[in-house]
DNA sequence: CACCAGGGTACCT
DNA sequence: AGGTACCATGGT
């Protein structure tokens, strides 16, 4: 029930830390989590990832789709524009790569993200598992696991438990879509075969889904990697580097997007969006240090 | 202890 | 089209 992959250029650490998924767990060396159900554990090795799951595997290919081993980073990094700020996310996070997450828990998650820290989406995405989830087979004498809960599981919540989650105001925005799942008049699976725009579109129908959390889904569960999720840091971000003290309107914004940063946008994004998380609280202490410095002086 | 967080929405000018 | 309050909660 273990596995190796070879791969080169994938940072794992980076990987599951950079907010696109929200149920790893690091243990020691190793990262813990649930697939589509089956609880797995990942560990980086040198030259290639190595996995255990719980059950004896007929296929891996689950876990290769999910992680994206196959996938050519080298190809897409070259596609990335050549300036400072790209240069800069791309040498601090090397290997940092875009998961292919189940559409239903993607969807679910980034509904429960609005106006949350990732530490705290890690919370709320736990306590829905643990109060609404199946358990999952996992090994012996380890503690027990839950699977996302389905949409047929969420629907049939009362939202008042849903609350008890600490999801707040998000609470009917996630039992109302779940509902809308569960009915079958949304079909998320069928939004795969449709193209960008499209799926946009049916996805923004959703109550509490808007560009953002709509361009998320596209981005971290459908693969589309044009798309360009805008959060506060990634507006924080592109408005530092590229419009300084300029004030571009929400067109110009968006048409910069589109035709600068390439056909992997998303991609980029994703490593903007990371360096900033990692690399700027770094510097902002810095500065934070500096001025203290300063002061006592 | 304010401030802010991988936002969306209704409602205002 | 572009601003604003409000939604609920807890980390830093």
């Amino acid at each position: 029930m273990t596995a190796s992959f070879p791969v080169r250029d994938y940072d794992l650490a980076a990987t599951l830390t950079s907010g696109q998924a929200f149920r790893w767990k690091r243990c020691g060396d190793a990262w813990q989590g649930i697939i589509s159900g089956r609880w797995v554990e990942l560990r980086q090795e040198a030259g290639a990832i190595v996995a255990r799951a719980a059950e004896a595997q007929r296929d891996w290919n689950w876990l290769r789709h999910y992680l994206q081993i196959d996938v050519d980073l080298e190809k897409v990094l070259g596609t990335f524009p050549n300036d400072d700020a790209m240069r800069a996310s791309v040498t601090a996070c090397r290997g940092l790569r875009l998961l292919r997450q189940d559409p239903w828990e993607c969807l679910a998650s980034f509904i429960l993200s609005s106006t949350k820290q990732i530490v705290q989406i890690q919370q709320i995405v736990r306590a829905l598992c643990e109060c609404f989830g199946s358990r999952v087979a996992v090994p012996a004498a380890h503690e027990a696991q839950y699977a996302f809960p389905t949409p047929e599981q969420v629907a049939s919540a009362a939202e008042r438990d849903l609350r008890a989650c600490k999801m707040g105001f998000r609470a009917p925005n996630l039992l109302a879509t779940a509902r809308i799942v569960a009915a079958g008049e949304v079909d998320l699976a069928r939004l795969a075969e449709q193209d960008c725009e499209t799926a946009r579109t049916a996805l923004v129908q959703f109550p509490g889904v808007g560009e953002k959390i709509a361009n998320c889904v596209l981005l971290f569960a459908y693969g589309f990697q044009d798309a360009f999720p805008v959060d506060v840091w990634v507006r924080k971000a592109l408005l530092h580097l590229y419009f300084p003290r300029r004030r571009p309107s929400v067109q110009r914004l968006e048409r910069f997007i589109r035709t600068y940063f390439g056909p992997n946008s998303g991609y980029a994004q994703q490593y903007l969006f990371h360096y900033m998380r990692t690399q700027m609280p770094r510097t902002r202490k810095k500065a934070v240090e500096k001025r203290r410095r300063k002061a006592a002086q």
